[in-house]
Parts: structure tokens; C-alpha cells; sequence
DNA sequence: AATGAATGAGGGTTCATTCAT
DNA sequence: CATGAATGAACCCTCATTCAT
């Protein structure tokens, strides 16, 4: 057994190498223009050697997005039966999970948010498609989790939580899009942790306040 | 100058042509898995002749995006400058002018939120990327008058309101792209304009009230 | 007639204005790279109009070196009948000849010996090929003459005429390409007509010596 | 190492496989007819194999150019440097190696000389045109070797050893390329090798006489 | 005669993927 | 498992040529 956890470990790593040389190819020259030679390059491995890991060019790029996408959820469920915060806690304790995560691998997270593009999204194979789906169930779970909780204790006004969790999660991919098409369009330096704390902001006096009087 | 007139508005229908077979074909295909060929059919037109409207495949599908952005500002200036409406209600105007421009082409605006995308915008022309840069920069100008005005008026507290403007730009892209990324991946009906409903609410009330208390 | 005439006049001028455009694409771009869109810029006519007068992009090409083959041959036959010219001064007059004819239209002149290319000679149709293999039949036949000449007085050592003729005429031809090319691979000043000079010393030499003792 | 050794020599045996498939189609249907899917077709390979040794067409085009010169090149240095050789013995021998060469593969030869022009110069890249540069210099510099050395034992009179050189390469390509086009012109014999016989008798004597009296 | 918009066949090239070693 | 040479389908784009006006 010994040689068989470490035949697994191993394999576990080669992953985990073809991952960061995707991660840093995809990152330089998009989608397209990254070509499975140029990442296997950056793995020092042979091309074919990237087919024993991953079915395909698309399934390796997806697995680096539902890769950040897990690490995020996790990261979102800790602290949501988190007995010692309250609502508005939680509320603030998302943001700096989102902050944290778009701090620690921007692009990425990036090109999580552009696989909610039709394009990528109908050429997925069915088990790839259905992890996404469960693991960004999971990811809105936790937020509406949270929601609902504000509501029940009666420090968010009454509102359909699924939505409310939705447009946060929105406004959180939306800045992070926006925001840094906005640095590379006019050469800018990066607003986006800046912009998400003002939406925050504005998100939490919404939540709260029952409406314009 | 007749004919040259009509040689003209000829001209300008061949694009129009085009542009609605590329619209039918790419939201069909995606990007990558439409030929030119098949637009060139779809437009009942030669391969050849696309090229003497559009330099590359890049560029007509680009002209989509810019387009809708073109119009989706045309349209947000119009009312910046009504005398007739205070600043908040000229939000929801701005919110209906969203839902509007929605509802009248919802694939070409989600086309639109893609291209903020490293990907897409390292690959254009100096000119088309002016274009770009500069419809979207009057784009958040019109959001930023908006705001500008509800501070002034005192009506909006005060906060950066160029940071404002990229919030409701961002919160207008993320729904769009992630409720109708749900819809796919669940079959769901369209919740973009409820949640789009939702969504401006908490704006209005997060830009109206000071702070949770 | 005079309206005939007129009309046979401005058809000869339409050729020689296409000509003269095509000589200074063909001289910029190569026959590959140049287009009959850029030619017919150039002329300050429409493509279209272009194979009203050339039956198409081959034949346009090949008629600049046939004009050029043409002109040679009228002038190198000019002074074979000369009486007051003895063999000697024939041939010097010759070699003036093709150094006028180089300095008037470089270009042309190498286009012309590059259609000594089996590439080229196989695609024309049966017509030019006839122009071209008659007009050349004259020219060498101009130089044979002047060769048989100077053997007939004794002036040059009996050797096949025709030979000769070949040999002078392939060393301006090879001169020609390979002084030019050596132009453009070294960036050296033209030294084309330095070399022809010293070819023809040699030549004069070669025809009027029996042999090395 | 076997296996180094053998994957290399592998690899060049491609290489040529490819020429010579290359020879063939160039050869039949000149540069612009033939097709990369015709002459991966004759080498029994599939078109992307090619490009795994050739950067494009132009450059396999040149290949075969630039190897007959190579291989003209080496013959020519062999007996520069012979001892047993007076300078006319070395003159005459490279006629013969002029003549073996055109044997050899007389086609191959044509597209050499026909590489001297500028619409094919132009568009080489940087390292083949060094190349090209490279070895007809030794080439030229073969022939100067051979001319100095006449100068410097007193058989050849004292002319610039350069342009003499140049003029006997400059023969050399124009006796080929003319004297192989009048075959195709006029469905006649070949008669490169007479004609360069008597080019060299010719070019002998002229560089031994010193001047017409 | 002149136009010039439209044509559409054609080819070079790329690159994800495979498979014999 | 790993390799990497070979594959070959696919596609963008060019441009000589045509023809209705």
C-alpha cells in the first residue's frame, strides 16, 4: 500500500505541475493563443504526457478555474456555521475571503468568472460540467446561508435570499471583470480591492436598510 | 450626390448584413467554432466579401460588441441631460435603459461583458481598441454625471463617484453574465431582470443612506 | 478615320500608362507580392479596366519584358547593317547597347532574363510565347550576324557563330542577375556596368586570339 | 549514444526524404503551382511534417538551392588549395566542376540562379540569407583564388581578380539558365555543355592575352 | 469604355491529439 | 509511465478575375 499511496501522491503532483505551467501559459497568451506544446514546454514534459493527466486543452483550462472555485467555497463554508460571528460578520468575513482569493491568483479567478460564458460552458463534458455546477451550488449556498441567517435574526430586511445572494456574488465577479479590463484598458493601476470594499459597503447598507423613505 | 448617397446607405446595409449573420452564427457557435464561411452563408455572401467589411474574424465580432455599447450609451446620455428628472430618477432611469437594452439583445451584450477580457483585448487594432476605450469611458461618464448630481443635490452621500459609476457598470455586467450563466447550467428561466430589480434597489438604497448605524 | 485614329491613340496610351504602373509594382513587390488592385491604383484605374487591355496578370507581366526584349533587338539591328562599321566596332557598339538599354530600365532588363525560367516560359500562352521566341530569334540573330561577320573577315577565329552568340548574350544576362544580386544580398554600390566593360574586354580578346599557345 | 546518433542521423534522412520530394514537384510544377500537400504527398508524409523541418515553403524552396551551392562550393575549394595544379589546370577544372554539377542536377542548378533575384531575396529570413551570403562568397572566393594565383605566376594578365571572378560565375549562370530556356523555347537538344566549353575557351584565352593588338 | 463590388476557389499553416517505441 | 514525432483535419484569408451597371 505504501507504493500505491505514493504512486497516487505522485500522480497528484504531475497534476499540480501541469496545472501551474496551464496556469502561467493560459495567463500570458489566453485561451487560443496557448498551445499545448508551450505548456508542456513550461512542465518539461512531452506533450502527450499532458493526455494522461487531462482528457483535453478546454478540461485542463477548466480544471484550473474549478480548482480556485473549490479553494473559495471552502474557504466560504468555514466560517458560515461559524457559531461566534453574526450575520454582518459573516457579511464582512465573505469580502475578505473574496479578497483574499483575488489577491492570491487574480487571473485565474478571472478566468473562472469568464467560464460563465456560453462558448466554454456548452463544450464541457458532462462529469466536468456537473462538478462546476455543484461546487458553484456550494459557493451560493453558503452566501444565501448567510443571508438567511441576517434575515431570520432581523438585521437584514426581508428580501428573496437567492437573489440577494446572487447579486453579490455578481458584484463580486463584476468588479473583478470590470475592474481589471478597466487597468488594462487604459493602463491603470489595479482598483479592485479598493472597489469591492465601497461595494461591500453599499451591499451592507442594502441589506439593512428597509428601503428609501 | 444621389448616387453617391445611396452608394453610401448600400454600404452600410452590406455591413448591417453581415453583422446580423455574424450575431446569429457566434451566438450559435461561440467564437472559436464559427467559421467565416458560415457567416458568409448565413449572409448570403461570399467568404471574400467579408473581408472588404471587416479586416479579420476578430474585428466583426468585436463590431457586435461595440455597437451595443455604442447604443446602450447613445442612450444613457439622452436623459443625463433631462432637466425633468432628479438624480434618482435618473438611476432608475438608467436601470430601465439596462433591462431595455437586455431584453433587445441579450446575446450581443453578454459578447459585450466577455470582450473586457485580456484575451480579446490584447489581440485588437489601435483603432477598434480606441473605440472601445473611448464608448465605454462615455459609458461611465454618463454613470458618474448621474451620481455626480444626486451628491451635489445631496441626495446620495458622499463617496468617490467614479468608484460609484464602476459599482453599478459592474453590478449591471455580473448579473447579466452569472444569472445567465445559471440559467444555462440549470436550465432555468431568466431571472437577469428580476435580479436586476433587486439589485438597483440595494444600490438606491446603499447611494441614499449614510451607514449601518 | 481621324476619330479612329484617336481612339487607336488613346488605347496604345491606356497600355503604356498600365505598363508603366506595373513596372513600378512588379519593381517594388515581385511578381508574387505585387496585385493587380495596387497596379490598377497606380494607373489610376479600376482592376477591372486592367484585362480590357491584358488578358490577365501573367500577360501584363510578361508584355514589360517583351517591350524591353523589343527595344534591344531594334537597336542591336540598327547597326549590323551599318557599312561604316567594321566587326570590332559592331561589337563595342553592341556592348554600348545593352549598357544603355541596363541603365535605361534595370529592372526590367533582369525581369526579362528572368523569364528564361521554366516557371514562367510554361504558363504563357501560345501567342506571347511566339512574340518571345521570335523577337529573341532576332536578337541573337543580330549578334550572330555581327560574329559571322568578323569570322568572315578574318578579323575573329572561325568558331560556331551561333555558339558565340549564345556566350555573349548569356554573359550580359549573367552579369545582369548576378552583379544586380550581389547589390542587394552585400549592399554594395551597381557595379554591373564596371563588369560588363571588363566581360566584353575578354570577349573581344577571346574572339580575336586562335587559342593559348 | 546509439540512440542520439541514430535519432539524428533519422532526422537528417527526413530532411532529404523531403528534398527530393521537394526536387520533384518544384521541378514539375515550378514554386508557385506546387503545393505543400503535393510534395508531402510524393515524400509519403502529411503536410504538418513538413513544417517540422521547414519553416514554410519558401524556405524548403531555398534549401534545395542553397544545398546544390553548398555542394558546388566544397568541390570548388578541394582542388583550390592542390599543389600539383598550376593556376589554367585549376581554371580548367572548375569548368569541369561546373559541368558536373549541371549534370548532376541541372534543375536544382537553374533554381539557384534564379534565387538571385530580388523578389525571392527579399523575403528570406535572416538566417538562410546568411546562408545564401555565406557560402557564395566562398564560392566567389574560390574563383578569386584561382584567378590571383594566374596573376601572381604571370599567366593571367593583371586585371581586379574580383570582377574576373565575378564574370566567370556570371558565365557560368548565364550560359545555364539561357542556354536551358532556348531548349525549352525551341524543343532543341541540350547544349549547356558545349556552350560552356567554349564560354571557358573564350574566358581562357582572355585571361591569358593581354589585348587585342 | 470603365467601374469596382463581389466572387470563390485555393493553399499555406497551425496545433490538438495520437500511438509506436 | 513517458515520450515526441507524426498526423491531418480544419480554417482563415488572399486575390485574380468577372460582370452588372
Amino acid at each position: 500500500m505504501g507504493i500505491h499511496e505514493r504512486k497516487q501522491r505522485e500522480k497528484e503532483q504531475r497534476r499540480k505541475q501541469i496545472m501551474e505551467a496551464a496556469k502561467t501559459v493560459f495567463s500570458a497568451k489566453g485561451f487560443n493563443r496557448a498551445t499545448m506544446e508551450e505548456i508542456a514546454g513550461e512542465a518539461e514534459l512531452s506533450p502527450g504526457t499532458l493526455y494522461l493527466y487531462f482528457k483535453n486543452k478546454e478540461e485542463l483550462h477548466t480544471s484550473l478555474s474549478i480548482n480556485i472555485l473549490q479553494h473559495l467555497t471552502e474557504q466560504m463554508i468555514a466560517f458560515v456555521h461559524d457559531k461566534n460571528l453574526d450575520a454582518m460578520e459573516k457579511l464582512m468575513a465573505l469580502k475578505d475571503v473574496f479578497i483574499k482569493v483575488y489577491e492570491y491568483d487574480a487571473m485565474v479567478l478571472i478566468n473562472l468568472f469568464h467560464l460563465q460564458s456560453g462558448e466554454t460552458l456548452k463544450n464541457l463534458s458532462g462529469p466536468v460540467l456537473n462538478e462546476i455546477k455543484e461546487t458553484s451550488a456550494d459557493a451560493i449556498g453558503a452566501i444565501t446561508a448567510i443571508v438567511q441567517e441576517g434575515i431570520d435574526q432581523g438585521v437584514f430586511v426581508e428580501r428573496h435570499p437567492v437573489a440577494l445572494a446572487d447579486i453579490i456574488w455578481a458584484t463580486y465577479s463584476g468588479v473583478v471583470l470590470w475592474v481589471d479590463s478597466k487597468r488594462l484598458l487604459n493602463n491603470e493601476k489595479d482598483f479592485v480591492i479598493q472597489t469591492l470594499e465601497t461595494a461591500f459597503e453599499l451591499i451592507a447598507i442594502g441589506l439593512t436598510q428597509s428601503d428609501k423613505p
